[in-house]
DNA sequence: TGTATGTATGTAATATCATAACACGTCAAG
DNA sequence: CTTGACGTGTTATGATATTACATACATACA
């Protein structure tokens, strides 16, 4: 596992767009993750880990049961609460994102740092990159507190066109 | 059908939390909703006109299955498109919202405005308020636009504990 | 070592959300 | 009065998600 700043891509993941090392980017990610939970101790059992490496392979949104039927293939459980139960513990742990406007998964970029994540996704190639959403989360964060609301949890998607399928377009 | 600065509930709706007339409240809405669709041509049908009755009755979000069996008691079709398909005209002509994380309808309080909504859902009481988010969504478009991707729909929502809950909390 | 406990996995059944495909009725244009 | 567009109704099916229960497996500790 090398640092951050030694793969382009890695340094900046939300240019999921931008040609990168993607090998090296899914790696770093996986082994963050198990750095992760060796520290939390949660448990990065089989399936979880195949799940999360699954979900690695590409930086698009799986549905439960895409990812489920990967499993079955592969000797695991075939039945839906199989995928759900090891996504939900991704999700919980912050390996992995779920994308509300797909009802579908997506692994978590950079897990570990504390971060307010917005998602970008291409209505051609289905890429969904994960973008950093700080500003956009404060100015909601602010918006609620005029009301006297307080936000707990946020849901920052956007729907369009990625830079590659603009320029196809 | 009055000005919307008469009514303090419809001249400042993001406050759904707080208390206000909301007859009025819903009889403004519909009421704006005629006019648009009238402009516009769309066709506000019997069972489109009441499926929007039915989500001005409260601010909260109602599946689609709930309004369909709201329909069905009142003699209209009991099947999924009836509801499906009034829902789907209503998001497309504005008057009504899609609340993906509950995958639930909301009707807005603010038709024929131009506005980019956020959505405040308490955990408890499962309030939905529609707020402004034309920061947080300026904030989303600049965030993508540094890696090129063009937002062309957005979904920008909040969980959390409005401001009733919080206080017997 | 044996046993209790908590956690993870597997499976069956069911619940919830959404759409495809087709039939029928209405209304306005030609 | 026919045609075509649109809206509504119905059947059937597909897609997503959860509940409940059974089984396996790890750890703690008597
Ligand atoms: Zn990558
Ligand atoms: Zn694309
Ligand atoms: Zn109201
Ligand atoms: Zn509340």
């Amino acid at each position: 596992m090398s640092a951050p700043q030694d793969c382009p891509g890695c340094a900046a993941p939300d240019l999921a767009f931008a040609a990168h090392d993607h090998a090296h980017c899914a790696q770093d990610a996986l082994a963050r993750a198990e750095a992760l939970t060796a520290t939390t101790g949660a448990r990065l059992t089989p399936v979880r880990r195949r799940v999360l490496e699954i979900l690695l392979e590409e930086h698009k949104a799986l549905g439960a049961y895409d990812v489920l039927a990967r499993l079955a293939t592969e000797g695991f459980g075939n039945q839906p609460p199989v995928a759900y139960r090891a996504l939900e513990f991704l999700v919980e742990q912050g390996l992995a994102h779920r994308i509300q406007r797909l009802n579908a998964f997506t692994a978590c970029v950079h897990p570990g740092e504390d971060h307010a994540p917005a998602f970008l996704i291409c209505r051609t190639c289905h890429t969904v990159a994960e973008a950093e959403a700080t500003a956009a989360r404060a100015a909601l964060d602010t918006e609620a507190a005029r009301t006297g609301f307080q936000v707990e949890r946020s849901t920052i998607e956007a729907l369009g066109l990625c830079p590659n399928c603009r320029g196809q377009a």
